[in-house]
DNA sequence: CTTGACGGCTAATCCGAATTAGCTTATAAT
DNA sequence: ATTATAAGCTAATTCGGATTAGCCGTCAAG
């Protein structure tokens, strides 16, 4: 990895562990190996460092389309998977969602940083709105559909299912962010979580 | 208000704007009033200021034993309430709970300035998940405790019925601390989201 | 070969923000 | 009346951290 791009990597950890304003670009350059004056020849400023990895991050999001597909297909391929689906397969879908969003590095950086910058300016109120609520929503409301679609569950209304679907497991991802112990406390919550989610909007126990 | 009260209001506001370390002590003094030295009769310093806050906030946390208790009263005393209650009282309960932790002034500011700062060190890390998580759950399936009892409500998992109460409400709830102005359609999401819990949840239907 | 751009370094510089010094006024207690 | 204390002010002081200046070696293109 060039030095330029890993100054954006070295950065975004300390900016995900401390916020922008209490990393110093000297921390940053130490990290990275080189002197603070060095970084300059990279970037223009400290605010340009914060800028390109906000870009890097949007041309991530553009390039996949969504981070949440997983498995790196695109959305009309992943419906065959839900067709014949019944509980387990569905608990493994909302666990591998919950561990994709808690272990992928920079997923898991990003979302913290965001975290502690979201009230800076409305951009990033923007772009955090739209990973962690938009997108999330509207990706999980079209699998969730398709298995309404294919009577695995059933609602009237889709959105507000996906929202009990979501919601629970966007609350356990901030308390593992804050606190990483509890990982394996929360993995147990999801999976109830999971069960009970099944049971309310599954039709396989009527 | 005394001036030493006010320089923690006036601060409140602004680390909840914008993290405590884009505030400037000059920022406080100018809101209250005076000059920035005379902030120091007050106050070792700016993180003096900073503690102060916390303490006072775990003080009312104290009084309160949980500022879930909304209407004021002793826990066993709302019970009462409870007893003869229908889908309507219940969205009623939601909405109030979630407009209450919305508007209320020195919550919300508190919320926010922790949603920042969270990632600071363990012990803010823990006020939040107090705050936010445990005080919310515990509380809350106390109350929806008691409804199953009187049969307004049916599950074997009381804990995992509230967080499938109380998630949606938190995750609505940082939508409009980044945007207040979806308050409106965070409402419409809030009250279907409530009626879906009734008909999953609630006796009457069967 | 030589030149220019790239990326690194050390040694300033600059600047803004926290804090301290020291003076003043008001007020409350002796 | 006197004095101590509280609470404010202006004018330094300090200090840390971002940024700039200016120098040097390397290496690829001509």
């Amino acid at each position: 990895m060039d030095t330029k791009h890993r100054i954006l990597d070295e950065a975004l950890t300390l900016f995900s562990e401390k916020g922008y304003a209490n990393v110093y670009v000297n921390d940053i350059a130490e990290r990275v190996g080189i002197k603070a004056p060095s970084l300059y020849k990279h970037y223009k400023n400290k605010q340009a460092i914060f800028d390109a990895i906000i870009d890097e991050m949007n041309n991530r999001f553009m390039e996949q389309a969504g981070a949440l597909n997983i498995n790196g297909m695109d959305p009309t391929k992943d419906a065959d998977i839900y067709k014949n689906m019944n509980e387990e397969s569905m608990i493994e879908l909302g666990k591998n969602l919950f561990l994709y969003y808690l272990h992928d590095d920079y997923t898991k950086r990003f979302r913290k940083m965001l975290t502690i910058e979201q009230f800076h300016d409305k951009e990033l109120a923007n772009v955090y709105q739209q990973q962690y609520y938009e997108m999330p929503l509207s990706y999980q409301s079209m699998l969730l559909g398709l298995m309404v679609a294919q009577g695995v569950l059933s609602t009237d209304n889709v959105p507000i299912m996906t929202l009990h679907f979501y919601a629970p497991i966007y609350l356990l991802l901030t308390v593992c962010d804050r606190e990483p112990g509890r990982e394996e406390e929360a993995l147990k919550t999801l999976e109830e979580h999971l069960r009970q989610f099944d049971k309310l909007y599954g039709r396989t126990i009527e």
